[in-house]
RNA sequence: GGCGGCGUGGCCGAGUGGUUUAGGCAGGGGCCUGCAAAGCCCCGUACGUCGGUUCGAUUCCGACCGCCGCCUCCA
């Protein structure tokens, strides 16, 4: 079974199945008042593997993530622009879909949204008010951290040492400054659903816990996230489930930061800090193969160094694929699931499947998983020089297998080629088959010139982008 | 102030108490090729500093230095 790091226990542990053969698991969303960033494409990219991997090894994964679409940030958004809050999360949904389907990201099982269960979430709060755990004020209600058995847990420190550094506003009506807000009250203009504390809207720890209990379920198996949701937002939902006596997540893992040129950001690159800009200059999978290339919880670093390094990557495993003429098994899978599970990839090759397994169910080596791939790729290739077909399709096609249930589609075609690039190609080869290799050479300089990478087949020239 | 993480060869990035290497990219040499490209083979002898434990540490312990993050909306 999959081991991954728990950030409640500080260990890394089996993921514990409530329901064998069933994975249900719950990973944060965005708040869709902006384009995705490059930290929301890496714990997406995460969690997808995460999942991927779970579904090749044959089990049956319910993936729950949100859509924040009523919060601060979408009211600030839309004032600043003129517009509604709806249409700034409707225009940035979008957007955010948008860069998922880019980055090759499985859709959620469900995605709900916030504003979808406003009324479950009054429910939840007047439960927290009733029990005493909740309290009101001038801007809304708060639940008090002080009466939730092990606060702190995920933020890995004691409450009272949270407390010496924090920061409390003068004016905060709130009993203890963790205190955070499950319902805040309407300012004129807000958007605002009824409550039994005057209009306003939920605060944004508490959709996560109803969303995550509705669909999942209690006790449900995993609940994922970007590193700075361990605290206060995941701390937050449990302190929530906890006050109400419920079961929650069994598991929480969170994922590393990325990193940008160090501190400088989006200064010297620009929007190279958006998911959406980073997809538009480069190979959307060079992303992924980059956030695969360092473990899941290490920082990353984002450059432009990087990202092209990443590309050269995939280009040495679409080499293979176009050698081999390997299908991108994701793009012939109904919704890019994953269609061979670790059963069917054994007959490939059992003990590279195997030790592909044992790396990943080790807290998720992807770095593991993809230094054993790159091998296959070399072995793969001298097995085909040697002229042992049988073996190297073997493992060529082990490393299609093993590419998709990591997400990555591999690419053997050439691109489409217009007539005139192809009559070039085609000319070449005449001039080539007269040994004319002046002539040859002045058509190759030609190709290049239009943009294509030439290379000498069995069967003449192919030209490809 | 409290807490946590990191520091590996030109770059990215794993890993381990010693004997055999991660892997990728770049670079050098060779094979193949008309020349290239792709591919294959070979090469660099790395582990922040200072101590300690040990027969032996990059890997364990301690101190120190440096970098980063959390404690506040944040993936």
């Amino acid at each position: 079974m999959l081991r991954l790091h728990d950030t409640a226990t500080r260990t890394v542990r089996p993921l514990e199945l409530r329901d064998p053969g069933q994975v249900s698991m719950y990973v944060c969303g965005p708040t869709v008042y902006d384009l995705p960033h490059l930290g929301h494409g890496r714990y997406a990219l995460v969690f997808d593997v995460i999942r991927r991997f779970l579904l090749f090894c044959g089990l049956d994964v319910r993936y729950v993530s949100n859509v924040t679409d009523v919060d601060d940030n979408i009211i600030t958004r839309a004032a600043a622009q003129g517009r509604t809050e709806a249409e700034v999360a409707f225009e940035f949904e979008i957007r955010w879909w948008e860069a998922m389907d880019a980055l090759g990201v499985l859709r959620p099982t469900v995605a709900p949204h916030a504003t979808e269960y406003v009324a479950d979430m009054v429910t939840l709060v007047a439960e927290l008010f009733d029990r005493g755990i909740a309290y009101e004020t001038a801007d809304g209600v708060y639940l008090n951290v002080e009466q939730v058995d092990g606060y702190g847990l995920l933020a890995l420190q004691p409450l009272e040492s949270l407390r010496i550094g924090a920061r409390v506003e003068a004016t905060d009506e709130k009993r203890s400054p963790f205190d955070f807000a499950v319902w805040k009250k309407a300012k004129p203009g807000e958007p605002s659903w009824d409550s039994p504390w005057g209009p306003g809207r939920p605060g944004w720890h508490t959709e996560c816990v109803v969303m995550a209990l509705d669909l999942l379920g209690e006790g449900f198996d995993l609940h994922g996230g970007g590193r700075d949701l361990a605290f206060p937002h995941h701390e937050n939902e449990r302190a929530q489930a906890v006050a109400l006596e419920k079961g929650f997540a069994s598991h929480w893992t969170h994922n590393g930061w990325v990193e940008v040129e160090g501190e400088k950001m989006s200064k010297s690159l620009g929007n190279f800090n958006s998911l959406t800009d980073l997809l538009e200059r480069s190979d959307p999978r060079a992303y992924r193969l980059l956030v695969l290339r360092s473990h899941y919880r290490s920082p990353i670093e984002v450059t432009a160094e990087t990202v092209a390094d990443a590309e050269k990557g995939l280009e040495r495993l679409d080499a293979l694929a176009r050698r081999f003429a390997l299908d991108d098994l994701l793009a012939r899978a109904p919704g890019g699931f994953v269609v061979l599970g670790r059963d069917a990839a054994q007959q490939a090759n059992g003990a590279a499947v195997e030790r592909f397994v044992a790396v990943m169910e080790d807290d998720l080596d992807t770095p593991g998983a993809l230094a054993g791939i790159f091998e296959l790729v070399t072995r793969a290739h001298v097995s085909a020089d040697e002229g042992r077909d049988e073996e190297a399709a073997a493992l060529a096609s082990t490393v299609a297998v093993l590419c998709a249930a990591l997400g990555l589609a591999l690419r053997a075609e050439t691109g489409e080629v217009d007539p005139a690039s192809a009559g070039l190609a085609q000319a070449r080869d005449e001039a080539r088959a007269g040994r004319d290799f002046a002539r040859a050479d002045e058509l190759r300089d030609e190709l290049v010139a239009r943009g294509w990478t030439v290379e000498d087949g069995p069967t003449g020239t192919v030209i490809r982008r």
